[in-house]
DNA sequence: CATTTTCTACCGAACGGTCGGTCTGCTAGT
DNA sequence: ACTAGCAGACCGACCGTTCGGTAGAAAATG
């Protein structure tokens, strides 16, 4: 199947949406299409359907988007950053190690959680991003990754933590707290917020003893 | 994307393969698909790059296979089983819960590494397969769990653990393990029964102070 | 041994169908 | 009258799969 790229710069469209209904429009077929892209995959979603769940022919979509590849980068556009921003006041906030450690968890599993659909959709089709897409979203995860080794090793160097790797100490931190996005099922017997305290908790305990 | 199911009991073939060649060219084909499909995922990937990759016409592709589903069934079958078998005599051996525990993670991390590409071809694909092969993979890595559960729950009991809630223990540390498959890379700092081993003694820290 | 039949492994072409995307033009609101 | 919003027909590309046919090895026959 031939994925042509979306162009560089992108973002600057020629058509300019006035209306409020148009407005709605759009982020009914951005929501449309991360609910058929979770269940379904990116390939094998079709934009007939997107259109359908929209209540809308498939030629129209196109006067909302450009492109599928572009819709699909589009769903992903400033979740990462948002829980990254999240992380940077968690872990700038004065405090012991320990409990930066804590904040820090907190805020990123809450992000996994309540971006389920994307983060799903994210680990699927990670790869059929274009270029530029792909390496912002990367540099944005290194980031988060950096805040969880930075406070593990400021934790061992002040005695918090004993660890004799802290990369492979983030590495499988990280792993526990994405993985979540794997079991997780809003409505069941763990609310969010307890998860994340849960795990928060559990990351400390990993590095403490 | 239509994907129709392949038929519930399946595996008779009707042809037989007799010679060397052929059965060489089945496993060429396997490995071929598997390569491709971790590559650029089952749906985007053709059948015409796995007939170039194998120097096969893409038609005759359907001499050894019967649909492109069945092949990617294929790719997985026994693979889990074996693990868990692994699983089964780390668990059955005699010792105390921590040398169990650290038994069986080392079995299970291996596991993933040792099948890096099958393990990122299922994570993508899991709902692509049809019912009953879906079925008989959630039956083994149900299995999996269970024995990270039961040796969680044992050592609590028998005071080598400290821990309220072993079902998030349990989801906790099967996500450090099987997030390995994400960032792991062959040839590279570590080597597999490294990380495996380093993975073992974190189980145990997480659960023991 | 030579000859004929059978079988294996494969090719090349084609088929029906679906896909993402384009284009033209109608329509309803301002 | 103007234009944002949308419908619907349509395009070329490519998909997985099927099928008739065949070169050559193997087996059967004489």
């Amino acid at each position: 199947m031939v994925r042509p790229v979306v162009g560089a710069g992108a973002g600057h469209r020629l058509v300019r949406h006035r209306g409020r209904r148009a407005a709605d429009r759009e982020t009914a077929i951005r929501a449309a299409a991360l609910r058929i892209f979770r269940r379904k995959g990116y390939d094998a979603a079709s934009m007939q359907e997107i259109a359908d769940a929209v209540g809308l022919n498939k030629g129209s979509l196109y006067y909302y988007i450009t492109s599928k590849q572009e819709l699909l980068v589009r769903l992903f556009e400033g979740r990462a950053e948002q829980v990254l921003g999240e992380m940077d006041t968690a872990a700038s906030r004065p405090g012991t190690p320990r409990e930066r450690l804590r904040a820090i968890v907190r805020v990123y599993v809450l992000g996994v959680l309540r971006n389920l659909d994307a983060v799903h959709v994210y680990m699927r089709e990670e790869h059929s991003l274009p270029r530029t897409a792909l390496q912002q979203v990367h540099r944005t995860h290194q980031a988060m990754r950096d805040h969880f080794e930075r406070v593990i090793v400021d934790g061992t160097r002040q005695g918090d933590f004993v660890e004799r790797d802290s990369k492979l100490a983030t590495l499988a931190l990280l792993g526990t707290c994405t993985w979540v996005h794997r079991w997780y099922r809003p409505g069941g017997r763990l609310a969010e917020t307890a998860v994340a305290d849960d795990f928060a908790e559990r990351a400390v305990r990993m590095l403490c003893p």
